[in-house]
RNA sequence: GGGCACAUAGCUCAGCGGUAGAGCACCACCUUGACAUGGUGGGGGUCACAGGUUCAAUCCCUGUUGUGCCCA
């Protein structure tokens, strides 16, 4: 076995042992093993993603948990794969047509496609490589694709049912129309812009010789007013409603309806109704049966086709840019002084979260889904706990949506995507199929059909991830062993766009959830807690920290700062930081390796003799106790800080330190033995959060073949004998060797002077305890000696109070007495107060009648053992005056 | 406007009905044979504020203030 290198570099073993992994067949679901599955379906990332440090967040708490589970001997399957997005690959494939001077118009749909699944081909999917640099392990021969055969196999069969059974549909309402995109988009890709906008009052001449204001944010849609709603309550109106007012500028008759709409409290209380540019006046309209017309084309100019015969001006706006017809509109109006007044006001408008321009109600036709009737099976799953959130309260963001869910349009104006499986004859009529063939035969033979031209919605194929991906509709074994999933790990931030829906479905169509737990984490930030993002050019780069300072490191830190319901704070020095930790168990490592530890099967941590040997045992158990416990409970950083304290403090800080000499020594074999299982059970405990330094140390060790750690067995807490005195004896000496640290650095002694300790009124077990622990104390706490005190104390020494023993240091020149006379009075008053504390509980007849008997043991022994301390910290004093 | 979360050391956060913790940063000392990417020691907190419940509140309840996020 060659030696471990003195400097620790992690970028000597990632790749090879990330080939050795996967070569290795340990990324692989077993699906015909008896082994209980473990499933996590990776949320697929956009196909024209990059790794970004959320990905790194999200991924490495979903291999932090398969590779656990792998470890317990689950059959673990972790889901790869991408989704089209439709919208932001055909923006991607677009531009560089638009390089090219050709638009997708002059390509033609089918020639547009090709160079879609071109582009695919050469530069989509870079996330699925970068995800390896991490040290993702899913099962990458399953990795799937949204617009692969078999997933679209399985959209357009649900698609197909759905509809059959009523629960698709067409339907023409208002949906968010993106004028550069010309497309549909979802609600949830809406988003609320504050923006400081004018608030323009205008005469609206009533048939008869009044006038009603209406106030707009949008005076050019008045141009499509089919009517002006005041509330039935109204005094000011009430005597108007029935009555009609000419609409300025088309001068076409439009009635004054009664509507609660309209608030008394807000503008003029009177308002224009547009029900085709508002989704409010939809529903107004729809109430009062009024015409809808629309005055915008699908890029968002004027358009007069249904507006019937207008005057010159109108006629003139034509062809008009949405903006530019509000400007000349509110310059007519100012100019026949029909504007009464024009306010500054600031309101909310809707922009699209891709093209980012404002997004225009839109009435058109499309499919919907009755996202309703699906919802309630969901809702219910998850009040029935079925389906867990974790942590709780993201129920009720999932509730709050569930409960108050619109129709779901999944239609879209593009061409990337999943082709609406729906054909019209010449006549209209639709006949949604699985096959074009299966609809012609319905038609019948020489109907001419054409396909409907819109694709669905990149959601509509996310939300059968978990079933479309292990064959559905097919009966696979893969379908039947990992569904229903066990994990689901996301961003809140996509809890509506996917969860939701994802539950929907797959109750729909598997008649169970698709996961049992959904653990939710948060979003990483920069350091000082902002978002990241390019404008603000606080945006890390995964590769460049891996790179810099191994995968491991950001893993680390990604994990350990994963707290429940917390964000993640994350920045450059924090993982060079966390990158001390895997250097240090490297050096440990290296320093075992040079005191000839290597991996003895026949050793059994039962037979160790040694209390140090006893204790470190004992310490392995707890933090294994710990570590499976936070991860059990996805508390990532729990996990992460049990494995911390485990590793730096107990294990380097103190068993290596107080082991040292003894490698040399006559106990040499068992310590040899007790740190190799030591190390075994670290490198197994940490793996699943660091696992290239674990792997690597794991491989030279030899503790296994080559890449075998991912496979090896999660560790479990052993019997060990003894357990309970050797806690008390270590704790006892690093309690020692600690004080006479702090009175040493606090008395400035010179660090290579020894001195000689003495223990005034020790148990005889303290006593032997010192005299076994003779050359660490000696070692660690520069004691040249040690034993009881005999005869005087001698004068003017320094002195401090451990357990039941005062221990005393023969320092008299050494020190400067007043400084030690203060240091000692400090600890008396702290040692009187918390005495004082204690006694006047215990002297209250309330907390000694009604406390628990435990917490009123718990203060006794307090209350002497501060006495205790007292008394003798009283008498160490009194010795120095 | 509705909802959710958060407020603990300079910073980032853990904790939890009974004794306030970690890491980082800071200060001092130490290059001793794993590690200066290190070691040892130290200072530093009326646990946001005000009430209430309780023998006992940083913790539970109510309100206030401040911050963040989601929805409208």
């Amino acid at each position: 076995m060659t030696t471990l290198d003195k400097n620790f570099e992690p970028a000597s073993f990632e790749a090879r042992l990330y080939v050795g992994w996967e070569a290795s067949g340990a990324f692989a679901a077993q699906p015909k093993s008896h082994a209980v599955p473990y499933t996590i379906m990776i949320p697929p990332p956009n196909v024209t993603g990059s790794l970004h440090v959320g990905h790194a967040l999200t991924m490495t708490l979903q291999d932090i948990l398969v590779r656990f589970r792998r470890m317990q001997g689950r059959d673990v399957l972790w889901q790869p794969g991408t989704d089209h997005a439709g919208i932001a690959t055909q923006m991607v494939v677009e531009r560089l047509l638009d390089k090219e001077g050709v638009s997708r118009k002059q390509l033609g749909r089918e020639t547009f496609l090709s160079r879609v699944w071109q582009w695919k081909a050469e530069s989509g999917g870079a996330i699925t490589r970068q995800l390896r640099r991490l040290g993702a392990s899913p099962d990458w021969a399953r990795e799937r694709f949204t617009m692969d055969n078999g997933l679209s196999v399985a959209v357009r069969e649900v698609f197909v049912r759905l509809f059959q059974e009523g629960l698709i549909y067409q339907d023409k309402r208002l949906v968010n129309w993106d004028t550069q995109l010309q497309t549909a988009i979802s609600d949830l890709e809406v988003e609320g812009r504050e923006t400081k906008g004018s608030m323009w009052y205008i005469r609206y001449p009533v048939e008869g010789g009044e006038e009603i204001i209406v106030a707009t944010t949008r005076p050019e849609t008045m141009l499509a007013d089919t009517a002006v709603a005041v509330h039935p309550e109204n005094e000011r109106y009430k005597h108007l409603i029935g009555l009609h007012v000419i609409l300025p500028l088309t001068g076409r008759k439009i009635p004054i309806i009664s509507d609660e709409y309209a608030n008394p409290e807000k503008g003029t209380g009177a308002v224009k109704i547009t029900p085709a540019h508002d989704f409010n006046d939809f529903e107004v309209g729809k109430r009062h049966g009024l015409a809808m017309p629309s005055m915008l084309d699908r890029q968002g100019r004027i358009t007069l086709a249904e507006l019937g015969a207008v005057p010159d001006f109108v006629r003139c706006l034509e062809g008009q840019d949405r903006f530019a017809a509000r400007k000349l509109i509110v310059a007519e109006l100012e100019a026949r002084e029909l504007l009464a007044e024009v306010r500054p006001h600031s309101h909310v408008v809707p922009y699209g979260d891709r093209s980012g321009t404002v997004i225009e109600p839109f009435l058109t036709t499309q499919w919907y889904c009755n996202a309703y009737v699906l919802a309630q099976p969901a809702i219910k799953a998850v009040e029935e706990g079925r389906t867990q959130f974790v942590p709780k309260q993201w129920e009720n963001t999932f509730f709050a949506w569930m409960r108050d869910i619109q129709p779901w349009c999944i239609s879209r104006q593009l061409w990337w995507g999943h082709r609406i499986p729906a054909w019209y004859d010449e006549d209209g009529k639709v006949y949604v199929a699985r096959t074009e063939q299966e609809a012609q035969a319905r038609a019948g033979a020489g109907v001419t059909l054409t396909q409907d031209e819109d694709v669905l919605d990149t959601w509509f194929s996310s939300a059968l991830w978990p079933f479309s991906t292990l064959g559905w509709p097919e009966q696979t074994p893969e379908l039947t062993k990992y569904y229903p999933t066990d994990t689901l790990v996301t961003g809140f931030d996509i809890i509506f766009f996917w969860v939701a829906r994802m539950m929907m479905m797959g109750l729909h169509f598997m008649g169970d959830v698709p996961f049992r737990t959904i653990y939710i984490h948060g979003l990483v930030r920069d350091e000082k807690g902002q978002k990241m993002s390019k404008s603000k050019g606080n945006v890390l780069d995964p590769l460049t920290l891996i790179n810099k300072f191994g995968a491991d490191a950001l893993r680390y830190s990604v994990a350990s700062a994963a707290g429940q319901g917390r964000d993640v704070k994350l920045g450059e020095k924090i993982v060079e930081t966390n990158r001390a930790f895997i250097t240090k168990i490297w050096n440990a490592a290296r320093f075992l390796e040079m005191n000839g530890v290597k991996p003895n099967i026949a050793f059994k941590s039962q037979d160790a003799k040694l209390p140090l040997c006893r204790w470190i045992l004992s310490r392995a158990n707890a933090a294994i106790d710990a570590a499976t416990a936070g991860l059990d409970a996805y508390r990532p950083n729990d996990y992460a800080s049990s494995c911390y304290r485990f590793a730096w403090g107990d294990v380097c800080d103190w068993f290596i330190e107080l082991a040292k000499p003894g490698f040399a020594g006559e106990d040499a074999q068992e310590l040899r033995d007790t740190a190799a299982y030591v190390l075994g059970v670290l490198l197994r405990l940490m793996h699943p959060l660091i696992p290239y330094v674990t792997e690597e140390l794991w491989d030279h060790f030899g503790y296994g073949k080559v890449y075998s750690l991912i496979s090896a067995a999660w560790p479990e807490p052993v019997a060990v004998s003894g357990a309970e005195q050797a806690e008390a004896e270590l704790s006892w000496l690093v309690a020692l060797i600690s004080e006479i640290r702090s009175i040493r650095s606090e008395m400035n002694v010179p660090p290579l002077l020894k001195s000689a300790v003495y223990l005034q009124d020790a148990t005889p077990e303290t006593l032997a305890w010192a005299e076994q622990n003779f050359e660490a104390i000696s070692r660690l706490a520069r004691a040249s000696e040690i034993g009881p005190l005999t005869g005087p104390a001698p004068k003017n020494a320094a002195q401090a109070v451990v357990g039941e023993a005062t221990i005393v240091l023969p320092l008299e020149g050494l020190i400067d007495l007043e400084v030690e006379k203060k240091r000692l009075a400090t600890a008396l008053s702290k040692a009187r107060a918390e005495l004082a504390k204690v006694q006047a509980k215990l002297a209250n007849m309330d907390f000694t009648s009604r406390a628990p008997e435990a917490i009123l043991e718990e203060h006794r022994e307090r209350e002497v053992s501060f006495a205790n301390e007292a008394t003798r910290l009283a008498a160490a004093l009194a010795r120095l005056a």
